[in-house]
DNA sequence: CAAAACTGTTGAATATTCTAAACGCCGGGA
DNA sequence: TCCCGGCGTTTAGAATATTCAACAGTTTTG
């Protein structure tokens, strides 16, 4: 239950959180109800800020004292991610993934674009796991076996199940088969 | 991203929590390095602490700032359920389980079945570690202290509590006292 | 290039919090 | 009963945070 701790460095804390959501000092102050100076000192960590003024200053963002203290922003300020940078994951000789954002951490959401050779199953044994999955065809055909129901898919269409269901992907097609999918929670 | 927010009463949340851990204003200014008096004024919300007093009171129970502000106290502080307040749940004609803490969230348990004898106490130091556990008692009785929270239970009675509040168990009856317990994560 | 408009920083004055030491209250033992 | 030790509260003064206004640097505009 215990939180893993942030760190205490309050003034880096609030500079990155201002940054991240464009804001200027100036601005943030004149929407907090707060002076410039009070949020220039305190992200030089030159004075430690009552919660009175920490809570108006998050207002001005806004952003609530929990959300504050709980979120690792240095983790999460990568908003863009060239195609280079994506994680590339390997399933065997058929199928491979690559990842969005595979550094981040407390992530509640995953990204993978999913590549199917022609011929790619990932078994009769069917994966089950937690949370939720989803997905949209970008170009080739799947087949996707979903508990009692199966259906080939084609671009644009999409799919969205429990991943408790037990669940398989084929291609049977002879073309490579591309798809991008969602996972929540993350499973890897 | 955003989490409920809990109150920005930041005193009478203050004080809850430390009443919880069974701390007076003056221990846990001792603790803290701070005087009883700040406590007491913060407590009231005549004053609004700045950031690193808060920071110290809190590391003197301990409890992260995260934790401070993400985690409804009120909400938890249900400690004891009766017999009759355990929800009932069936499943078809021949199945029920009773559920202690229904009503409460982030559940990840492990159950274990305890047996205490008569005179057995985990002693006077006040048991403390990560996770939380719960249990309920099915034969014999048990006396649990939690934090400043002290309780005789008897068979179908019940707990649930964060582990890292003090605890203790005693059996200070004739009687073997068994229980079923889960804790999360395994402490053992 | 210069002026204007913006950025973040700083020093002196003000406002607030924190400390230290007292207060009043209550319950337990001689 | 009185006294002692604990509790939370209060007050004056020391320590700290915040404002106000000015400063220097950078980018935008003309």
């Amino acid at each position: 239950m215990s939180t893993t701790a942030p760190s205490d460095d309050i003034g880096t804390r609030l500079r990155l959180v201002r940054q991240i959501y464009g804001l200027t000092q100036r601005e943030l102050a004149r929407r907090a109800g707060v002076t410039n100076g009070a949020i220039s000192l305190i992200e030089q960590n030159r004075v430690s800020p009552s919660i009175s003024s920490l809570k108006k200053i998050l207002d001005g963002i806004p952003l609530s004292l929990a959300d504050f203290f709980t979120h690792n922003f240095a983790a999460s300020d990568q908003v863009f991610f060239a195609a280079a940078e994506l994680t590339e994951i390997a399933f065997g000789e058929t199928v491979s993934m690559r990842m969005v954002g595979g550094n981040l951490k407390e992530r509640a959401l995953q990204m993978l674009q999913e590549t199917y050779q022609p011929g790619a199953d990932t078994g009769e044994e069917m994966l089950r796991h937690q949370g939720e999955e989803c997905g949209i065809i970008v170009s080739g055909s799947l087949t996707i076996t979903v508990g009692a129901q199966e259906k080939t898919l084609q671009p644009g269409d999409a799919y969205y199940f429990r991943s408790d269901i037990p669940h398989r992907f084929r291609n049977p097609g002879p073309a490579p088969c591309v798809l991008i999918s969602a996972n929540s929670p993350p499973s890897f």
